[in-house]
DNA sequence: CAAACTCTGTACGCTACCGAACAGATAGCT
DNA sequence: AGCTATCTGTTCGGTAGCGTACAGAGTTTG
């Protein structure tokens, strides 16, 4: 049936043969992420991996005052808890359903038993592990060089390329925690980008109308990112 | 003979065993590594990995326009070119001499022939790997929320921890290319560490003659980078 | 020993972003 | 419908860090 191969959605899940997929198809289970659900606690052991579909999950780093940023951002393309086999079981970040949608979920052991097997599952996992870095690394620079317009539209792009549509549901409070700035300093960027004809603003509704506009006001760091996922997970490359 | 143990200087060499060492230490090969030196540019393949002894290399994110971040810095406590086990066998960041000193290095194949074997080497590399990945999220979060002031306390920590005695070769023009911020800043954050009686500038010089002093005015990304790096690395918890 | 170079200190105006406070707008609820 | 929550827009003073420019101090070189 088709609805049973729905896992294709996600680009790891996707990748596997026949064969890897076999061995844990039986232990997939999806679930719905509801928004702002925590999956990952700082220090605290994950149960499961998640493999999302349409849903999107941002790693953040929350500081002891409160304060946060997003790290890392994860979708179809990727899978969250990559430290239950980088083998340090946790991490010091948060991860946190930024965009509701739904997932498959897979108890950690038996991903570890599947990565241990040493086959293509674990070469797809660890070239995604280092897409992930490149992403870590990336955001590190944009958050000391670039303005906060350009970094809302990173965020609005990386988060489009990983949604069907071209809307996403978010409150301004939401962004400004994620990108690690203030409330009203989204507003006065997402006015720009409203003026400026690229995006429709409706309280926690954001359409983007004009990609291609994003696209050219977005910093390097975007692309910088794009082209290493696309290099480091396209299909035929995970061998 | 003692001088053939020097190996042990590196954290993850040292935590090999007998018989996984013994595989790669025919091809140890000790070098001097000058300040300065590029051990890896964007997206271009490494021929060897390095770790180091008593030098530091700095992993830079160089921007189209030349801006630059640190984005992790490794020592005896780690290895350079961890893309190349990853799979993707480039970055899209460059590895910096930031303190000259010595290292091993081993070539690419012979690392990722050893890392397949999916023994304590694979297992060692990647805790080690997670490490870096928390020093890079932690790194965006510094960059982010602190004042230079704390961020440069938090860069001499780090180097600190990864040259034997308490002085750095380093110009207020190279530790600001590393954390990303005009030459002038670094300048008036260490004068007033200076005046502070921690530490000892002396034209491309730095003494640290208080490192409580510096533990005290740091922020707690350093702390949480540390107590990271110690969980994951600690010799027992290898295996 | 003087010249050339490099590294450090200081000053000044400028901008982006912060913190706080508040007013208007929109959606959901009863 | 009206009430209340919440979300968005705007303002205003404060500040950290930027870009630029330049002066002094230390180090190397001829």
């Amino acid at each position: 049936m088709l609805a049973q191969h729905d896992f294709q959605k996600n680009g790891l899940l996707g990748s596997l043969s026949e064969d890897e997929l076999s061995r844990i198809l039986p232990h997939l289970e999806k679930v719905t992420l509801p928004l702002g659900e925590s999956l990952s606690e700082s220090g605290r052991v994950m149960n499961h991996v998640y493999f999302p579909l349409d849903s999107i999950v941002s790693l953040l780093c929350v500081m002891e005052d409160g304060a946060s940023t997003e790290i890392a951002v994860v979708g179809h393309e990727g899978v969250v808890g990559v430290s239950l086999f980088m083998g340090g079981e946790t991490t010091p970040s948060r991860a946190i359903v930024q965009s509701a949608g739904e997932a498959y979920r897979l108890k950690g052991h038996l991903l570890k038993r599947e990565f241990y097997r040493a086959g293509a599952m674990q070469r797809l996992l660890l070239r995604y592990t280092q897409a992930l870095l490149t992403q870590m690394a990336q955001t590190a620079v944009c958050n000391r060089h670039h303005s906060v317009d350009q970094q809302l539209c990173r965020w609005l792009l990386l988060s489009l390329d990983r949604i069907p549509g071209n809307e996403l549901n978010m409150t301004q409070e939401l962004i400004a925690n994620m990108l690690g700035v203030r409330r009203e300093g989204v507003t006065e960027s997402a006015g720009k980008l409203q003026k400026a004809g690229l995006i429709d603003y409706r309280r926690g509704r954001i359409t983007v109308v004009d990609r291609r506009g994003l696209e050219e006001r977005v910093c390097e760091c975007y692309e910088v990112v794009k082209q290493e996922y696309d290099r480091l997970l396209e299909h035929d490359a995970v061998m």
